[in-house]
DNA sequence: GATGAATGAGGATTCATTCAT
DNA sequence: AATGAATGAATCCTCATTCAT
């Protein structure tokens, strides 16, 4: 029995073993350019061994890319419906967590999003585009409260939606930590900006900013 | 003498018509899922031929990302030294174009940089970079150049640079022409909340917005 | 652990399997033209298999190459410094084992030296000619001790040793198993002529020569 | 008329300009090398023009071996029953006439019959390999002749055929012109340790031989 | 005669996946 | 669970050859 469930703890670290180092991969490789050998590799062990766990490459590209808009939905969907906070302060807390996990932890699993959706099959796909879907709506729903709460200025919601989560999603491009400027400081400018497009309206300026990180994700954008 | 001109004109022209499919595939299908054959086929050919114009696929790749650039910065050296205008003109043309010409003939060929630039062999990786770099440093300046004058609010202007690039490049992903909203329109509304986003004040309000296409890119993201 | 030391053991065999036939089918038929088809067939598998087991086709041509020449100069070295015998002595001794090691078993990789080492990476041909250069600097020591102590006439010991190496190496490409004179035979004989060759005296007569074979390796010249 | 004689004889030229760099770049690289492109670039035109001249590349090789064939046996057939002289001095005579086409003109043509008969058609194979054993053929009358005179040791005429023709057939792997020796130095040393090998008794000593060549045909061997 | 575009048949190599052990 | 041998489908690229101009 203790056996057993050895066996079961050790399968299910094992996995996420796995799912850790295919995400990490195929976001810093992409999805073709990674090879099951590597995965293996990075895991310690060989290829074959992998599919003990999981039925081929695309499901693995399936569960990483699941759990990661899991993960985020999480986040997020307390947001929508909580009224004792502003959309002004639902949509910065959105952000907030947004950018932290792209700058934090599971960075590495995030641009998979946009690219790689490609390579899902057609049944994996409609269930990652509808997750995706719902978490646009929040956003969406956010700030159309915002705009009828008069916070936000009258502006057209998806777009609006659209270029804010761009803004924050494509920063896993540039950002690399350790930087000139801490996470944090780069979150709070970010949504500072994000915030001040959607408002139109003046808001108190920051001091000066002053470090921005190093190593990051590809070919890194001079930053001076 | 006319015969060679008419052989060259040719010649021109078959590159020409490799590069376009190639650069339409490379970023409808990425790189690596872009095989010589869908290229050829693309234009009416085997795909051995493409070798009597090109060395490689990476050589097409480098072509496509090149000439996409030196469009690009074609477009922007301009603006730079432009004294005529206040920065906040200058960087509203800027991202005006930068929209354009991805919602317009080559939005194609755009998305390729963030991810494909991996797939370039280290010497044309070294040049694109050099390229891309410049290009951001003609907007970082626009920016310090507002920020100075007042136009913008005190800010990073890297972090700045990177934030309003991201919205608009990344419109790629879910634009699509012919929808809601006409391209225009929705070119007024990125570069208002950029601007917003940058300047910190108040501005006046757009009426509603109304329509946004169908037929993105790949995976659309919903629109209402 | 027995598991593991049998896969092991299969692993090298399956690796001689493959350099067994390789050597076999490019002196049979040049490298160029043997595919890696044609190698994994005589193995009994498919040729991406190979790849399990070598780099490449270069390296696998290397590794036939330089075991040759490892065997060979094992063969040769412990001449090289044995005072107890003549330079005659030892000069037949070498050039039997040359002639032997290419009319016996492995006879099929012989001349692959010549001709084929333009295929071999500047890496690999480097170290290859090291070797090469080894063998013939052994040879040329012994000529020349040869020549000082009176059993050879006064000659440049470097075309004596070209000339008569190839005489012996080129052997293999008329020479067959089963003609009309033993291995042994043609053996003597060849010997005999070189070392006459070197000596430039009157040596006893042979009674006259028989047999020589046939199933030559391609193009046999005729024998009679 | 005049146009038409001027014609052919460009045509001709042309072909003999074909001819000599494929023999050229086949014995230099290998047939399977060497590409069309290469013998057409040599010739100054595009690789399509040669088939104006030639049927294929597989006719190049016959052409090139066939030629060389016929001059080596018109060099030789005139000694065959020339009784004015010895078979010694016959001998002498056919493995200078040999070692002078290696070391001199056509030398670069030489090596590509062992090898590369193999890439010839069945039809062509046959012609070749007549005329090749010919060539044996005669070469090994001479030595029977020298035999019963007397002026060679008793000895199988195959054998010693193959000997010493390999001897100086393969001279073109190592030697190369305006080395240490010269051509007719290294000549007389060749001939003089093929003629002794034959003869068996003891001749008179060369003085030292003093130089021999650098850039040798491929991977030179080393010379001191 | 000469060119360059185009083809098609390979051929080396990669890699996801299977499977016996 | 883990390994490594084996497969077969893909894919890039080469090159002899053809042919219209």
């Amino acid at each position: 029995m203790a056996d057993k469930k050895r066996r079961r703890n050790r399968t299910s670290s094992q996995k996420e073993l796995i799912l850790h180092n295919a995400g990490r991969l195929f976001s810093e490789k992409g999805y073709d350019r990674t090879i099951m050998k590597d995965i293996a590799r990075a895991c310690g062990f060989e290829a074959g061994n992998i599919y003990n766990y999981f039925h081929s490459k695309e499901h693995l590209l399936y569960k990483v890319i699941n759990e990661e808009l899991d993960r985020t939905l999480l986040l997020v969907k307390n947001l929508e419906d909580d009224n004792s906070l502003t959309a002004t302060e639902r949509l910065e807390l959105l952000l907030r967590s947004y950018f932290d996990s792209i700058a934090g932890q599971h960075r590495a699993n995030r641009l998979i999003f946009d690219t790689e959706l490609r390579n899902l099959s057609p049944t994996h796909l409609k269930q990652i585009i509808a997750k995706r879907d719902k978490l646009d709506r929040i956003m969406r729903n956010i700030i159309r409260s915002g705009i009828e709460s008069g916070e936000f200025s009258e502006i057209d919601e998806a777009i609006a939606c659209f270029a804010v989560s761009s803004m924050i999603i494509r920063s896993r491009i540039w950002f690399s930590p350790g930087g000139r400027l801490s996470s944090d400081e780069i979150g709070d400018i970010m949504v500072r900006i994000a915030m001040d497009g959607l408002r139109g309206k003046r808001v108190n300026k920051v001091a000066d900013a002053e470090c921005l990180g190093d190593t990051p994700e590809f070919s890194p954008h001079k930053q001076s």
